[in-house]
DNA sequence: TGGGGGAACTGTACCGGTTCAGACGCGCTC
DNA sequence: GAGCGCGTCTGAACCGGTACAGTTCCCCCA
């Protein structure tokens, strides 16, 4: 027995295939009279309605947008500010009736989402623009909207100022008097390891060079060279990095984190190695992720706004889909959101 | 300009639709001389491979799977369970190269994913079986697994022994010599109300009435009849529920809660009132999310091994899409996984 | 020299809809 | 009563591939 089909109605009510689609897809192409007795028949024969994958390649469009992620799709739910950002989208997407599909950036057993994933757009997140997945979605020309990456690139995006916001969280700490000051960052080669004086371009990830390049923007003019430990991924366990940074002759009495939940593990490495938050250590965490006010001291952190972000993204992806519908791409708008420095309880005065 | 499809190429090499088509799908169908041509000339001519609606179409397959989730797909990203399930599935099925698609249980501007989104395969998250959305699966014929759900329905399922854990938490409170003992849950009609000794069957959700069947099965034979204080959903703020509970005329020395989610707001809620924990007020929670370990006091809570479960869940679902490739449907295997009390710093002897 | 066996391609029938330019009939207007 | 407009429905082209049963051609072996 064959899934019944749009025919296999149409036949049974003695109607055309083109009659029936109306019927389900476009209610005021037929008399309500016929329409209700197709509907009836379709029920009867078991019917559900048309074929989504049919109707996509029928119509060119697939009702769903792909995220493409950094790594494994596992951070799409374990890391809070990702969380915070999808759920956001989620939201944002939800009255336009698109669909969200996760997409791992490599290849499993030789599909590659990227390029085999049907959608109608999709969300960049932290991926680079010149990686391989990204290159599929541009030659497949499906309408990108870059989270997190260089605007450079011509391409809608959304980004927040990372620089900015570190710049200010450095400052911070060189008003209350530090000068020895540590860096715990991703991105700067292989392995948790100390690096001297880094360049930021070195860096990998723009998020990872922006934030690298605001703390700099502040430190350096001030004279003060940083420690700077580094591990791949921000996603990794940053306790190794940490101790690096902390258990050594003469530490550092204030730390610049790449995230909150790296500065939460340098935190706890701390205080397991004997030392008081922020008495002997201040810490600046970044994103004011939930972490942030969950901690005990609660974290000083830079804030953005990933509501927001996502929101932004949601709608600048919507746009694009638009204009990709209409006539070919106008102009990539590109919208940046501010950060903003929240002081809390992990930072204090350089004591004596 | 039409965008290339696989006969432009097919035109420009000479040669036919179908050896292109190979020459990307089954390469060891031709010479991988002729190959390397193909693959050269479609590079040229900006093609950038099948089109994956069209693949879908004439393979009847969509290398996906859709998770139906209920309510809002905030939840997805929001709740810490359930972020950990997906998480575990995502992992699960990455080796399997199968996407993930999220939808919503609702409709959105009359699209209804659970009737238009193209899926191989679906976990159903607690939602109903008998739903609206799980009933456009089921007619759909698309393989399913439910997740929390009532095994009888004779479909593949995964499920935790909420009863059971749900027992030994109660136990473990007459066992400290709580008698005057509340229980904070879900799906007991609807706002934030007590509710005179309910009846497992009215709740609404399968985890409910089974969590609740657990509690009554210790309570009700010690003679016990607790204090009841329900809300529509888990995922609602659970604090006016909590002052339902406590801000009373003598309230309960011990709280059996839903969640740990519903529990944290429930010690949030006693201290607030200037109670104590556990000196006061006793307090368990559900599922040993990672949040029962960080609240301090922490929080003595029924474990599930969520990671197993989305494991477990990954692999029926697998096993089931390959079956109805196959023959057609065979036996539903159906799941258990243990449940077991962790007792931790929320949970003391009645303090005469 | 005849024939068996592959490897390398092709022809063609699907997959299950959507869409749009008509065709048809019918009531209304002038 | 001819013509017009409109609501309904149909035909047929199209969306972009996949898959299987051939057809060719060539090599090898008896």
């Amino acid at each position: 027995m064959r899934r019944t089909t749009l025919q296999t109605v149409a036949d049974r009510v003695g109607v055309s295939r083109a009659t029936v689609s109306n019927a389900f897809s476009r209610p005021d192409q037929l008399s309500s009279q016929l329409r209700h007795k197709i509907l009836a028949v379709a029920e009867e024969l078991g019917y559900v309605g048309p074929d989504p994958t049919a109707r996509m390649l029928a119509r060119g469009t697939t009702g769903a947008v792909g995220v493409l992620l950094p790594d494994s799709l596992r951070h799409a739910f374990t890391d809070e500010v990702l969380t915070t950002f999808l759920g956001a989208v989620a939201d944002a997407l939800a009255p336009t009736g698109l669909g969200l599909t996760l997409l791992p950036p490599g290849e499993h057993g030789d599909v590659l989402p990227a390029r085999d994933v049907p959608m109608d757009g999709a969300l960049v997140c932290a991926v680079a623009p010149g990686s391989k997945a990204v290159n599929w979605l541009v030659r497949r020309g499906v309408p990108l909207v870059l989270i997190d990456e260089d605007p450079a690139a011509g391409m809608a995006g959304v980004n927040v100022d990372d620089r900015y916001g570190a710049r200010t969280a450095a400052e911070h700490l060189l008003d209350l008097g530090h000068r020895h000051v540590g860096v715990l960052t991703a991105g700067l080669g292989p392995g948790p390891r100390l690096v001297g004086l880094p360049r930021p371009e070195d860096a990998v990830g723009h998020t990872s060079r922006q934030r690298l390049k605001g703390w700099l923007d502040a430190l350096v003019p001030a004279g003060v060279s940083p420690l700077v430990s580094s591990q791949p991924s921000a996603y990794d366990d940053a306790s190794v990095a940490a101790r690096l940074l902390l258990d050594i002759e003469d530490p550092p009495s204030a730390v610049l984190c790449f995230s909150d939940a790296m500065a939460a593990e340098l935190v706890r490495t701390a205080v397991d190695l004997g030392g008081r938050v922020p008495a002997d250590l201040s810490v600046v965490g970044f994103d004011d992720s939930p972490l942030a006010s969950r901690l005990r001291p609660t974290l000083t952190t830079v804030r953005q706004d990933v509501d927001a972000k996502g929101r932004a993204a949601a709608a600048a992806l919507h746009s694009a889909i638009e204009r990709s519908h209409a006539g070919h791409p106008v102009a990539a708008e590109h919208v940046q959101l501010p950060t903003e420095l929240v002081v809390r309880q992990t930072t204090a005065l350089l004591s004596a």
